[in-house]
Order: C-alpha cells, then structure tokens, then sequence
DNA sequence: CTGTAATCCTGCGAGC
DNA sequence: TGCTCGCAGGATTACA
C-alpha cells in the first residue's frame, strides 16, 4: 500500500508523538510478520527512548538508544501512535507501551517487517546498497543514463527501488500520465528530453501527494490515524473507464511489468 | 540481461 | 443470502 507519500506522512506524523518517548513494554502478537518479532530484541529496546525517526525510500529507520529499528508497511501497514486506552483493532501484531500512549504496528496482509539492529549506521548503509536515490535528489544525467540503458519497459524500471526510492504502482502511473509516456514504452527508446520530463513529473507527482497526506484506497492512514486525500487527485490509477482528464478518452488498464497499470490511449503514446 | 510467476497474507467487491 | 473468483499500495526468489 504505502509509497513515498504515504510513509512520509506516517514519519512527519509520528516524530512529534515519539521522540523523546522511553519504551516501556512491548507486546508482540500472535500472527508472524515476515520478519519475525525476535524476543531477544527486547533487551536493546525496553527502557530506551526514540530519539529519531527518518525515511529512506518506503522504509522507516528509527532510532532507539544506540540501536534502531527497521519497518516496512508493506501493502496494508498501519503505524500509529494512540491512547493505550484506545480499543485495540484487529491484526495489530506489535505494540510498544510508552510514557504517554503506545505505538501499535497493525498490518492485515501481513506483508510489513520490523526488525532491530544494534546500531543506526550499518541500517543507513544496508538501505543505501540496495536503494537509489530519493525522487529529490536524482540528477537530469544519471537518470537518464538509468533510464536510457535499459531493455525494460519503463513501469518496471520506475517501480525497480535501485533506480529512484520510494516510487510504486499508483505514483508510477501517474507520473507516466503526467510525461506522457506509456508504461510499456522501453527505456532505451525514450529520450533525454522525455526523461528529464519523467523526472520533473516524479518529482512533482511525489511532491503534490504529500501535500496531501497521501492516498488512501482501502487501508492506509498515517501515524495519527488519518487518512490521506490524494486519491481525489488521481489522473489515471484506478480510473479504468473514466474519462482522461485532459481529452476524454476512456482510461484503459494492462498488466506491464506485472503490476496493473493505467493509460489514457491517446495522451500516452506507446 | 530480460520477463514471468510464485510466495508471503487477508479482505472486499463483482458476478452468478 | 452465499458462494467463488479476481484483485489489491510491496519485495524477493526461482526459473525460463
């Protein structure tokens, strides 16, 4: 579920609820994560206080004492930070009691991760060997290069985290939209116009979801429990039959790369 | 180097 | 009303 946007929502949400907290108490669930909760990570944990929360890419990194802690929400992760009188939802697998109120990971597909490190640096390390730049940081040339020395179609090499950080299905779509450029188009045979084009488009689509809190098509929230409005602002994802805001043709879906994808046919040349 | 499919899960809406 | 089917924001791995 959760993109760029929607977990850096989460972060700026939360860093106010929990930085300076200590933990108290943590309480795993019964369903098993993809990373396991590990009880002996307990121990570097308990009696700690949160002292920064950063995003790297779809991931969160905070730090707790001299150790961190590592997340993804995967699709349905939910973060939050709540009154720990607050009725406790369904499929909430980790809860971390702290001074005032308690953090509770809740994730229905069970697709999400937490996992503990001793030390902040080496996660900053291991995000940066297998991610590429954040959408804000990518430079005209060597994205271009990334693009343009590519045999595949360029839904995948956008949703491919080694090249930008942080962009999935939803924000793909509509940054293609808003290049138009068709998903299925391969990257060697875009040009270095049109790639500049894709990254502004990035950049801006990225940017404007923000704005908004992120999107919310089922589940997502942020770190406060509220949902995102961007979803209001889609130009293409999820609008199969709808009409192109720009010429009203009707938005058609494919599967490129695996994933659905939507193009308005006449604004999106292939 | 590619693409494709399967894997980890639950829930919802469509269609019958 | 109740069933099955397809589909859903991600990442990783195996295999062709």
């Amino acid at each position: 579920m959760p993109e760029l946007p929607e977990v850096e929502t989460v972060v700026r949400d939360l860093r106010p609820l929990l930085v300076g907290q200590r933990i108290r108490a943590i309480t795993p669930g019964a369903g098993k994560l993809r990373r396991p909760w590990q009880p002996a990570w307990e121990a570097g944990l308990i009696g700690q206080r949160f002292e920064a929360l950063h995003r790297r890419g779809k991931w969160i990194l905070a730090h707790v004492g001299d150790s961190a802690l590592l997340i993804h929400l995967g699709m349905t992760g939910q973060l939050t930070v709540q009154g720990p009188d607050v009725e406790l939802a369904n499929h909430v697998h980790l809860r971390f009691l702290l001074g005032a109120g308690e953090l509770r990971f809740r994730d229905i597909r069970r697709f999400g991760s937490i996992e503990w490190y001793a030390t902040p640096g080496e996660v900053h390390a291991l995000l940066d060997t297998k991610l590429g730049p954040e959408p804000f940081a990518t430079q005209p040339a060597p994205f271009a290069t990334a693009i343009r020395s590519s045999a595949r179609p360029l839904k995948a090499i956008l949703l491919d985290q080694a090249v930008v950080a942080g962009v999935g299905n939803i924000y793909a779509d509509e940054a293609l939209f808003r290049a138009r450029l068709h998903p299925r188009t391969l990257g060697k045979d875009v040009s270095k116009p049109k790639c500049e084009l894709l990254r502004m488009a990035i950049i801006a689509v990225i940017t404007k979801a923000i704005e908004s809190r992120g999107s919310t098509i089922r589940d997502y929230v942020g770190g406060s429990g509220l949902r995102g409005g961007f979803q209001h602002e889609f130009c293409v994802y999820g609008r199969t039959g709808e009409p192109c805001v720009v010429c009203g043709t009707s938005i058609s879906r494919e599967v490129v790369a695996g994933r659905s994808s939507h193009t308005c046919p006449q604004c999106q040349n292939k």
